[in-house]
DNA sequence: AACGCCAAATAGAACGATTCTAATCTTATC
DNA sequence: GATAAGATTAGAATCGTTCTATTTGGCGTT
């Protein structure tokens, strides 16, 4: 007797955003919504992916990923080394990252005040914020 | 009649940190610390060492610019993209990023107050704080 | 000034995350 | 079920950066 993978609340986001409901895109907004907010890596969901049973490249993870990028879905989080996580909390915060494990984590309380930044230079406008506070495990 | 390369600022900055004061250190050290608060990148300062007449190449650039970090004359701001910058102004402070122009400013006033962030998990300290506020310019 | 030791510089290969390309497969529609 | 448009795929390409093995150069000693 197979599990259920009808995945209902996925499809319901695919039809919002108008993307075409596939296998792929089904077990991925699977994984990133169907439990709590999120901060995932490509690597790190494609290779959830590949466990929990999803035949799915890398390629269309990042394909997908950009497509709920774009239609909303989730907010990009860029950090040193090359590393971009995709989180899936999509109020404005900012974020701890534990270096040691290479983990991010919401910032419980915002520390910072978007609204007392000075105005941005003429003829630009502000389109990100992002406060990244890094964190190492404390030696001793 | 040549021009005096003797380099004294540049010098005694590297007699400072206990680096040894080689052509290549001598001349970036010049161009970093010579002219006011810089933000470069590794290739950028690399073609303008080049365009200075400066023989040096891209690998000895990386390492000078992560000895000079060691050594605490420099810092790095991370963003998006894998492109790292490094930075000459040492005191705390958030950066403007133009994305259209890729260029870093420094923001001029702090928009949030790094003692109001809360007290980091247990078993860890803050290494850095970075905030990031990226600009593009406004269409029309 | 020549000698030698070791630090530093170098070219080029390697790397890791991401993006691209061109071919194959799916989905939606008729 | 045929068709067309959209999606997935493997693998190559890209980009900034780091590594490796070799050569060069600074500097104290003769
Ligand atoms: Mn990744
Ligand atoms: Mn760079
Ligand atoms: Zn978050
Ligand atoms: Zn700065």
């Amino acid at each position: 007797m197979e599990r259920d993978e009808t995945y209902e609340h996925a499809q319901k986001l695919l039809k919002m955003t108008g993307l075409r409901p596939t296998r792929q895109r089904l077990g991925l907004a699977h994984l990133l919504f169907d439990q709590g907010n999120r901060h995932v890596t490509a690597e790190g969901l494609h290779s959830e992916a590949c466990k929990s049973g999803l035949s799915v490249s890398l390629a269309t993870v990042y394909n997908t990923l950009h497509q709920f990028m774009e239609a909303g879905l989730l907010n990009q989080v860029n950090l040193e080394g090359a590393r971009t996580y995709f989180d899936t909390n999509l109020e404005p915060h900012g974020h701890y990252y534990f270096a040691d494990r290479r983990e991010l984590m919401d910032v419980p309380a915002p520390g910072f005040d978007k609204t007392a930044l000075p105005a941005p230079p003429e003829g630009t406008q502000i389109t990100r914020v992002d406060v990244i506070v890094t964190l190492h495990d404390v030696p001793k």
